[in-house]
DNA sequence: CTTGACTCCGTACCATGGTACGGATGGTAT
DNA sequence: ATACCATCCGTACCATGGTACGGAGTCAAG
């Protein structure tokens, strides 16, 4: 290795992830794709790399690439993108608050279940039930 | 109509799901796929009925297809059914904990976010710093 | 007996964020 | 110069729970 040009792999390493995944984001159009000159591999420029930091970052504050994309497009003036991006995050949050409630009643539903469980009484038990409709298998015998 | 015959869409309107979702739950193996006779129009039973009021119970409690599957080959005896339903929803509960904790850092770190960009910190937005890192676009103005 | 609605069946497609494969070529260390 | 690893590229595949399509056959009513 005499080094100096960053290619893919050197990229991938960097930030950490892998080719396949940076390769991916040139497919998406989230970052863009250095030409090769004469048939060399291609080099990676400091600014890639900034665009593919820019990436992880946003991804780990919940975007999709599909929002990294949206907002990519908004990226003229700061304030057009400020604004873009206070959209997106506000949009996140209730997402996520959706999200919290749908999995707490999952909970609860759930919780409820296994104290019927406990309690052993089977026409208490839904899934039991709708077993006996069937007429289905189950050897009714402990519990 | 005749009727009494209880053909796929007639099942799909009672149970209200697609035809297409019952063909799915047959080609996965969730329900069994009624014999046609001298090329006759499949006849549903009841006992189908019940299998797919059971399986949209076991989904309505957060459970996979795939738990549904392995659950099925379990239905031998009352006893072993209920310890593997048992076990099912003891793992959803926590997988459901871990994802409501998940959802709940990653909410605060939103937050956070949008505390910074509302005190108007430009070095604070971590998006915004990576994109200065770019030299990408952005002619800083109001914001 | 024809129309129209329904069924059958295989197959492809949707979103999501990648991963895997494989043959051809580039680059480098010895 | 020869071995060996890396890159390039298109394409297919993974899980998840279905949805969509199209051509052929079935069924009931008028």
């Amino acid at each position: 290795m005499k080094a100096e040009l960053r290619t893919i792999g050197a990229l991938a390493k960097e930030v950490g992830v892998s080719v396949e995944t940076i390769r991916y984001y040139q497919r998406r159009g989230l970052i863009v794709t250095p030409e090769r000159v004469a048939g060399r591999y291609r080099h990676y420029s400091d600014e890639i790399l900034a665009q593919v930091r820019y990436i992880l970052i946003a991804k780990s504050l919940g975007m999709s690439l599909k929002d990294i994309e949206k907002l990519r497009s908004q990226i003229t003036t700061r304030p057009t993108f400020c604004a873009s991006v206070k959209e997106t995050v506000s949009k996140k949050l209730e997402t996520i608050d959706q999200e919290i409630a749908t999995l707490q009643s999952l909970k609860l539903s759930l919780l409820s279940f296994q104290d019927r469980c406990k309690r052993r009484k089977p026409t208490d038990c839904p899934l039991f039930a709708e077993l006996t409709n069937l007429g289905l298998a189950v050897t009714s015998s402990t519990g």
